[in-house]
DNA sequence: GTAACTTTGCAATACTGTTGCACAATCTTT
DNA sequence: AAAGATTGTGCAACAGTATTGCAAAGTTAC
């Protein structure tokens, strides 16, 4: 298969991912769906791919901080392309919304995730905010 | 079985759940733990419990407002005791913390849940908001 | 005491995530 | 360009957690 889209190879190998053409298959998924999506989400939007090779590929874009996954609350782990600059360090945590009525769940890229005081003794690695409610779309 | 405790039978009447032998058992468990358990945990603690007696147990107690639940993405929900005033609403939501190395998640009890300025057109109706780090215990 | 309702235990199942293995594709070296 | 080394993919099987149907046991109301 020929290269998709030049500007997805570019992203890939940024992170040091090799473009294959499943590759570019998952990455442009995420890049045109605008919004977090779940393993099974991204298997339904291809014809015969098998889910272990999307699992694995997915693995391997989070590992090089190309995605970062969420977990709502809904039982399935969503995954979200980063920003360009994204290290997936604390700083580069935002928000998520997952709306109660679509099940759309979505980065609040311009929310970062709060800092907070811990408690004595507590250190800080990562942390997951998600908030649930109705999103702008449903409310009208 | 007889009434194991009057503190129980009150705490569960006080949210219209009728005290029997199985949910004073849960409830003694997660009030000794002073930890969010998850159902598995729990029934590691009883002999010849079956899961799904814990499971029902359990989400009769959420659906009154005696427990809340934690999704901390270690795969398995926990759970926890809300206090006695707790209506689970979003003023009585707290922060929670998820101790990468001992796996143990505890309630921030004294940590709200900070109010978010959401975009224009989004409601707010609940919040997940998980921290995960070293804690006071394993950091010794 | 009997009927109606609630709770429990057992068994089976659904759903999501994960791994082993063999084959295919790609890269590296000559 | 061919051979060998490395990486990626598909298939199948499995693991862990959550969930349900059903019948028996327990409880409550009359």
């Amino acid at each position: 298969m020929k290269a998709m889209n030049q500007k997805i190879d570019n992203r890939l190998e940024l992170r040091n991912i090799r473009p294959t053409a499943m590759r570019q298959l998952v990455y442009d998924v995420l890049d045109k769906n605008k919004k977090a999506l779940s393993l099974y989400e991204i298997e339904q939007q291809f014809e015969d791919v098998d889910r272990s090779t999307i699992f694995r590929t997915l693995k391997t874009f989070q590992d090089n901080y190309l995605i970062h996954s969420i977990d709502d609350g809904t039982g399935a782990v969503k995954y979200a392309l980063c920003d360009e600059e994204c290290t997936c360090q604390p700083d580069d945590l935002h928000i998520h919304f997952l709306c109660t009525k679509c099940g759309q769940t979505n980065c609040l890229k311009n929310m970062p995730v709060p800092k907070m005081d811990l408690p004595q003794g507590f250190s800080f690695e990562s942390a997951n905010f998600v908030i649930k409610g109705i999103c702008s779309i449903c409310r009208k």
